[in-house]
DNA sequence: CCCAACTCCTGGGCGC
DNA sequence: TGCGCCCAGGAGTTGG
């Protein structure tokens, strides 16, 4: 399930390869999930960003690409298109300046993943970005503000960090991590200001990890170059459900809250 | 506006 | 070996 260090670490693999190019032609899945891809033809490609877990891709003609990977999305640069039953959509790519020829290539077996066209910055079709918090490394983004706008909602603190709202790009595994560092039970709906600013540097410092690690590999998570990230060693509670807390041995609890698994130490993180 | 419930998808793991 | 069942879960949609 790719999460900001995941899509950071693609965006990084992909965005300097696809600058200036031109997009010369396009096929895509017909569901109406992909089928936007392709009204990308004629344009002119700028400098890819990462906004939470989406991919954006500007063009010079005022519009954007917006990718997201869903739970199986995998984006790849290659000279010939892959043959790849899950591929959902393609674009043929040529420089303008050496008429060199590549293929973006966007696979998702499950379709979970996203594909649209839109005017720049105009996300309304696209609520959770339309709705997108704040960056967690954004200097915008502190203990403070953290906090006052966690204490806006009265929904689980885990259901909160996956709403993208109160911070952008944490999914199920970082959410665990953090929460677990912080010593912040999942199901608990406020916290005060010292708690969350314990949060917040949790939160930045186990995506920064997956950032350095190259993202989390569970099962299907791979970056453009089709590798797997190293992070999955690093996990303190996420998957580990019925084994010893890392701290204090106690057997981590796992529970939905939300219809999302979360696995945590009823010792260190109590209510 | 907020929120809860439901929906989308398919490979893989499991029990029998 | 194979069948049926269930699980993983981010975000869009819908209705209250």
């Amino acid at each position: 399930m790719p999460e900001l260090p995941e899509v950071e670490t693609i965006k990084r693999q992909v965005a300097p390869q696809l600058e200036a190019m031109t997009v010369e032609e396009s096929a895509s899945h017909p569901s109406a999930k992909f089928s936007q891809a392709c009204e990308l033809v004629g344009a002119n490609l700028g400098t890819m960003r990462r906004r939470g877990k989406f991919l954006i891709l500007p063009t010079d003609d005022e519009r954007e690409l917006v990718l997201h990977l869903g739970m199986t999305g995998k984006v790849r640069i290659t000279t010939q298109l892959t043959e790849d039953k899950y591929c959902r959509a393609w674009w043929k790519l040529r420089n303008p300046k050496d008429q060199n020829e590549i293929f973006l290539e966007f696979s998702d077996v499950r379709r979970f993943g996203r594909i649209k066209v839109v005017d720049r910055g105009r996300y309304e079709t696209l609520p959770t970005l339309h709705s997108m918090g704040p960056e967690p490394f954004d200097a915008t983004l502190t203990a403070d503000s953290f906090w006052k706008n966690l204490k806006r909602s009265n929904r689980k603190i885990k259901t909160q960090l996956l709403s993208q709202k109160p911070i952008a790009g944490v999914g199920n595994i970082y959410a665990d991590e953090a929460l677990w560092i912080a010593k912040i039970n999942p199901k608990v709906t406020q916290i005060g200001q010292k708690r969350a600013g314990h949060l917040l540097d949790a939160l930045k410092k186990v995506l920064q990890k997956g950032i350095d690690n190259g993202g989390t590999t569970l099962k299907d998570y791979r970056d453009a170059d089709g590798n797997k990230g190293t992070n999955q060693r690093q996990l303190m509670v996420y998957g580990r459900s019925g084994e010893p807390c890392l701290l204090c041995g106690t057997e981590l609890t796992s529970a939905q809250i939300d219809a999302r698994t979360t696995t945590w130490c009823k010792n260190c993180q109590k209510r």
